[in-house]
DNA sequence: TTGAAGTTTCAAAAATAAATGAAAGTTATT
DNA sequence: AATAACTTTCATTTATTTTTGAAACTTCAA
């Protein structure tokens, strides 16, 4: 295959992949581009290589930004904005993770603490099993969580490195 | 707050927070109105429940199954189907994970394979970077991924309940 | 302080995903 | 083998999400 087909492969089908993990389509194909990026790109280069309007650009890319897998680079003597990708796998792992912890799980535990310490003075089977059902989801929710971000870690001590490599 | 008020919220929001997880609002809905239930509920209790049509709760019972996270019951005498959750929270943690890692993971290996040993006969810095960063790629969601498999098996063994233990 | 080069915003349009409901399909009972 | 109870399917409708593009905004240089 040659190059550019490749390319066009990875960041087309990294766009539809992205769709099932959450994330839109231009956001996961402008993150795909310029992870294989040799060069910092601008908003124009971007534009060009996917086909894609300016005002989607501009808040794809700051999407990325805030979830900080991408950067802001400015070259010298150069107007514009130039991106890259994060290009440090586990750094970009911790990201995700973090970003996902935050979206995606707190809101959950947030809800799950209300709800199960709400119904007052019930007595019914109905009721003291919502109650019972909805604690052991928090428990759970929260261990899973915790685990996240202690894995975070993981790897920067013995026992991390340790278990990994028993992990491989 | 009231029971019915609190379930009311309980499976609402669940429905809201499944939709960022990639999951759609009524698939979500079910389930949560599941995991709290006290007994199994048959399709027109849910539908009742939810106020969704019959195609709606037939689709989205359909789909909970297919990822083995509810399961039908036939009660005696009865012609009706039911349905119950898991409620075995460390199952239905596996289940999630081995489906995620299907329908996310596995795909991604796949087309990562594909483009990084696809390049041939290319000499630019460009095809280089190319094929360097998605062969990087590979290699760590491979990685990743066998994580995923082995933590699943993590809390049979001895270390994996101790390291559980440390992480808390 | 004006204008050119660039970026962001947001209302409207387009694309995509989810829900409806009626018809077709099953299955158990008599 | 007819019928009643129940479930599934899928073409159409509805709702949601994404994208566009033109106007507003910002920043720097002359």
């Amino acid at each position: 295959m040659e190059f550019k087909e490749a390319k066009n492969k990875f960041v087309q089908t990294w766009g539809a992949l992205g769709s099932q993990w959450g994330i839109n389509k231009t956001m996961a194909q402008i993150h795909a581009l310029l992870m294989v990026a040799a060069e910092p790109l601008s908003m124009e280069d971007i534009m060009e290589e996917l086909q894609i309007s300016r005002g989607n650009a501009s808040m794809n890319l700051r999407a990325l930004m805030d979830w900080g897998i991408i950067y802001k680079e400015y070259k010298p003597g150069e107007r514009r904005e130039f991106f890259t990708s994060e290009k440090d796998l586990d750094e970009l792992a911790v990201k995700i993770a973090q970003e996902r912890s935050k979206r995606e799980i707190k809101p959950a535990l947030k809800v799950l603490k209300e709800v199960s310490s709400s119904v007052k003075g019930e007595t019914s089977a109905e009721a003291k099993h919502f109650t019972d059902q909805t604690t052991k989801l928090y428990d759970f929710v929260l261990k899973a969580d915790n685990m996240l971000e202690k894995s975070i870690e993981f790897k920067d001590n013995w026992l991390g490195r340790l278990v990994m490599k028993i992990m491989k």
